[in-house]
RNA sequence: GGGCGCUUAGCUCAGCUGGAAGAGCGUCGCCCUUACAAGGCGAAGGUCGGGGGUUCGAGUCCCUCAGCGCCCACCA
């Protein structure tokens, strides 16, 4: 074993050999208690592995390796979305290279050209993800464009039209003028801009005066069909059933009344533009106002606005329509910045139109929520942490209507055909004539379904639905849901609700909410400020354990985002070349193969030591497992791997280790190899490659990925074969550090030996207990006497826990320095006593706190008085 | 306009149901001690954002103020 550990050496080969010998491959289990599913967030067929993706399938691989030694079936079902608007936009652009529009090509070419493009390109992520380590059951890869993912959607979307829980209505919808559709409101990202707050004039049509209106978006005046004020606004009350006139085409608008407008805002008086507003749209269903839509699919200015104004842009339009205000004296005036929030394409960033685009289908959600609310109210599904489900529910509470019509080329088309009387044919086939009429001239709807459409049937689509095949009766419900919450409401939301409807149960149990990654100083990641980390560059230079280290011990519930640097990935390399070693520093007596733990007699203090703290970190990783708390289970493994196993037990082993009785040596490497191993696997579900690579050489199984899970009830009872050393740790611990810090502070060389003298307490057993040659090794002694406070004179003298321990160095000390460490730690003694004392003077507290903590601070009052004492003597012999 | 989160050591963050302030990185000093210098040992560094309250006792609970961030929302 070469002294550095080389990730980039092992990991390939186990990556490799863990695929060819199908050790992801879940079978269907029997009973499905054994089952454990949990579904990838179907990353972007466009897409790359970015360290967000990383975050999420470590922490998900975490659970699925776990659940695995556990015995449990464990299936990570692995697949991509086909991504409608992200695919179509870069084959576009492709395309455009080549000179070519789509538009030219023709849809089915297009079409051809996506599926070529996606076999060609697409999946990139998954070759990273292989990369990673990640345990997903490749035989079971889905897409959610195959064929079985077609049938799936087209069944949910017949069997929701039946229940007419989905309809076709005529809406405004948010357009993307770049990406040519329509988008959900979840797709809308608002965002708070400066813009100008225009005030003009509309005349009325009778020549008695004129009404002010208020708005950010001038150009739609060309789209006005009336002016709405507060019918109880006395200013304007008088006006309403008149009308003013139209400056450009001379049309009249009428004055109506409606409780939405707020006469508290501009003029309270609001130009009503239906086509181009969503509140103006509401306004006119309940006034009757007509619409007029005055742009077109590219937010230029359309032929049903004024003539003048044909053909122009939105933005030049806005400029040209407030120019041509002024000229007619109706600019009122501008308020400059102005800022209010805009909505932007989540794709694209475009500004979003809201846009008459004739009609679309959607999902009617009233029914849906319900039920999918209350699984989260009554504990059904849970959310870790748990301050989401209130996001959730909130958020679902106020959800309108889902609109899944895309006016894309790229996704499940919608099902839905039309004859020439206007009948609508839904149907699971393509149908050959109309459901209604009979009529053989059949159109299908040129839209697709929303992406999210298909996505939120992942869960059970996957494991075969609408079939009852036996995956879907053993993985359904999944376990656990990972995710970002960025896509709560796009993507989880809408699985739970089409997952009861559907699939008729829950989709999963448990939803686990991570925090977007950031820079190492809580900067968004960006090309732009440099400061991008790409996952695979962090596994060419530092190996993917060691990613998958500091993703999971940095992944805390509590914060929003989780700051990821070079730094940090750098620490987790180093704990894998730090376990490494330890196992280097092990196998080197250790043969190979199962370690026996020695009986319980056989073992030595530290031993029993590192028993018990490892049966500790057990039950502190299960325990953190088990409340998806990733963070303090990767820090309990740290703690215990490197400050107790390495730096205490090791280091106190590691003579027997090397003992020229042959017995002690085959007992303590059996002991140390033993709980090496169990730490290992520990280890594995967080840093699978390092510890398999080690763990072959200790066990007799085929790989460490089904070694069983260490429980914490197992161990319990090595913590009480610790017990004895525990209870003396605390002083042995202080007396090791003091020594050393002793002779850091007097310059003793490191390899000169010193004598420590403790002095007895009357009677008492010495308080190392049986560790006398565990601290000469750790602090660098010769040899432990124990003495009476007689022979304290010409000695150091140290205190540790209010016993004296006298070092007797001679010439070796430096009388200022040693005066000055006296002097320190007489201070922080009396500061602590004085404390106490305080505490214990009030008689509020001797009466109301509990009994223990009263005598906790009676002791410490006792003790740290003892250790000035000692001090204070001390100072006085040296003057 | 609602809602949520954050504010603890130079940096990034842990601190569960309230009982003597922690980690990693960075800094300083000493060590290439035959597992590991990607290492070991030791050290310095904090009025736990401000104010008020509850309590014998508050980083931890309550109120309030301030700053930062996020989510949701049809004030044109």
């Amino acid at each position: 074993m070469p002294p550095r550990y080389d990730a980039a050496a092992v990991e390939p080969r186990w990556a490799e050999r863990w695929l060819e010998r199908g050790s992801f491959h879940a079978q269907v289990p029997d009973d499905p208690s054994e089952a454990y599913c949990i579904v990838i967030p179907p990353p972007n067929v466009t897409g790359r592995l970015h360290v967000g993706h990383a975050l999420g399938r470590t922490l998900e691989d975490v659970l699925i390796r776990r659940a695995r030694m556990r015995g449990q079936e464990a299936l990570w079902m692995p697949g991509m979305d086909h991504a409608g608007i992200a695919t179509q936009v870069v084959v576009e652009r492709e395309l455009r290279k080549e000179g070519i529009d789509r538009r030219e090509l023709g849809r089915d070419a297009f079409v051809a050209r996506v599926w070529e493009w996606k076999e060609r390109y697409g999946g990139e992520i998954i070759g990273q993800l292989k990369r990673m380590g990640a345990s997903l059951d490749w035989d079971r890869e889905r897409f959610t464009m195959d064929e079985g993912l077609v049938r799936a959607v087209r069944i949910a979307f017949v069997r929701w039209y039946e229940q007419g829980l989905i309809y076709r209505g005529e809406r405004l919808v948010n357009w993307c003028p770049t990406d040519q559709t329509g988008l959900s409101d979840s797709e809308v990202e608002h965002e708070d801009v400066d813009g100008e707050l225009l005030t003009f004039r509309y005349p009325l049509s009778d020549g008695s005066g004129h009404v002010d209106v208020v708005t950010t978006r001038v150009e739609t005046m060309l789209g006005d069909t009336g002016i709405a004020v507060h019918p109880n606004d006395d200013r304007y009350r008088d006006l309403i059933g008149k009308t003013v006139r139209h400056p450009f085409d001379s049309r009249d608008l009428p004055i109506v009344a409606d409780e939405v407008v707020d006469p508290a805002f501009g003029t309270g008086a609001v130009k009503v533009t239906p086509a181009h507003d969503p509140t103006d749209f509401d306004i006119a269903q309940r006034t009757g106002l007509p619409s007029l839509n005055v742009l077109d699919a590219e937010a230029r200015i359309n032929e049903h606005a004024a003539e003048e104004f044909y053909g122009l842009g939105r933005y030049d339009a806005r400029q040209a329509v407030r120019e041509e205000l002024e000229k007619l004296g109706l600019f009122v005036g501008v308020e400059h910045p102005y800022r209010h929030s805009v909505g932007h394409c989540y794709r694209c960033h475009s500004e979003i139109e809201p846009w008459l685009s004739g009609l679309q289908w959607f999902v009617a959600v009233e029914d849906l929520k319900r039920p999918a609310i209350e699984a989260a109210r009554d504990g059904r599904i849970t959310f870790w942490p748990q301050r989401w489900r209130k996001a959730y529910v909130s958020w679902m509470e106020g959800l309108r209507d889902w609109n899944i019509s895309r006016q894309l080329w790229w996704g499940h088309r919608i099902p839905a055909w039309y004859c020439p009387d206007g009948h609508i044919t839904v149907a699971l086939d393509d149908p050959d004539d109309c459901a209604t009429c009979g009529s053989a001239e059949l159109e299908q709807d040129p839209d697709v379904l929303d992406t999210w459409f298909s996505s939120q049937l992942w869960p059970f689509s996957t494991l075969g639905w609408p079939d009852d095949t036996p995956e879907l009766r053993a993985f359904y419900p999944n376990a656990v849901l990972v995710t970002g919450y960025e896509i709560l409401y796009l993507w989880v939301a809408r699985m739970i609700m089409s997952g009861m409807s559907l699939a008729g149960d829950i989709p999963f149990r448990d939803i686990v909410i991570h925090g977007l990654v950031r820079d190492g100083h809580g900067r968004k990641m960006s090309k732009s400020l440099g400061n991008v980390i790409d996952p695979n560059e962090m596994i060419d230079l530092h190996g993917a354990d060691a990613l998958r280290f500091s993703l999971a011990r940095l992944a805390t519930g509590g914060q929003q985002d989780i700051p990821l640097s070079v730094d940090s990935i750098k620490g987790g390399r180093n704990f894998a070349n730090k376990i490494w070693n330890a196992a280097r520093l092990v196998l080197q007596e250790f043969p190979g193969g199962e370690p026996e733990l020695p009986p319980g007699e056989r073992l030595t203090a530290p031993q029993r030591w590192l028993l018990a703290r490892h049966q500790r970190c057990v039950a502190e990783v299960n325990a953190a497992l088990d409340a998806f708390e990733f963070a303090p289970a990767a820090q309990a493994l740290y703690r215990f791997f490197w400050s107790e196993f390495c730096d205490w037990g090791l280091e106190m082993e590691k003579d027997r280790l090397r003992s020229e009785d042959e017995a002690v040596r085959t007992d303590t490497a059996n002991a140390l190899a033993w709980i090496l191993e169990r730490t290992l696997r520990l280890l594995h579900p967080v840093m699978p490659f390092v510890t398999e690579e080690i763990w072959q050489r200790f066990a007799v199984g085929e790989t460490i990925m089904r070694a069983p899970w260490p429980e914490a009830d197992e161990y319990r009872s090595h913590g009480d074969l610790g017990a004895d050393v525990e209870a003396v740790w605390p002083f042995v611990e202080e007396l090791v550090t003091t020594v050393r810090r002793f002779r850091s502070e007097h310059r003793i060389a490191p390899k000169s030996r010193i004598e420590i003298r403790l002095v007895r307490q009357e009677g008492g057993d010495p308080a190392f207990g049986s560790l006398e040659q565990e601290i000469l090794t750790l602090a660098g002694g010769s040899r432990i006497e124990l003495v009476t406070s007689a022979d304290a004179a010409g000695s150091a003298r140290l205190v540790v826990q209010g016993e004296t321990v006298l070092l007797p160095v001679g010439d070796l000390l430096d009388l200022d320095v040693e005066r000055a460490r006296l002097r320190k730690r007489l201070g922080a003694a009396e500061d602590e006593r004085g404390r106490a004392a305080r505490k214990l003077a009030n008689p509020a507290f001797r009466d109301k706190a509990p009994e223990d903590v009263v005598r906790a601070e009676e002791q410490k009052v006792e003790r740290f008085e003892r250790e000035a004492a000692s001090l204070q003597e001390r100072l006085a012999e040296l003057g």
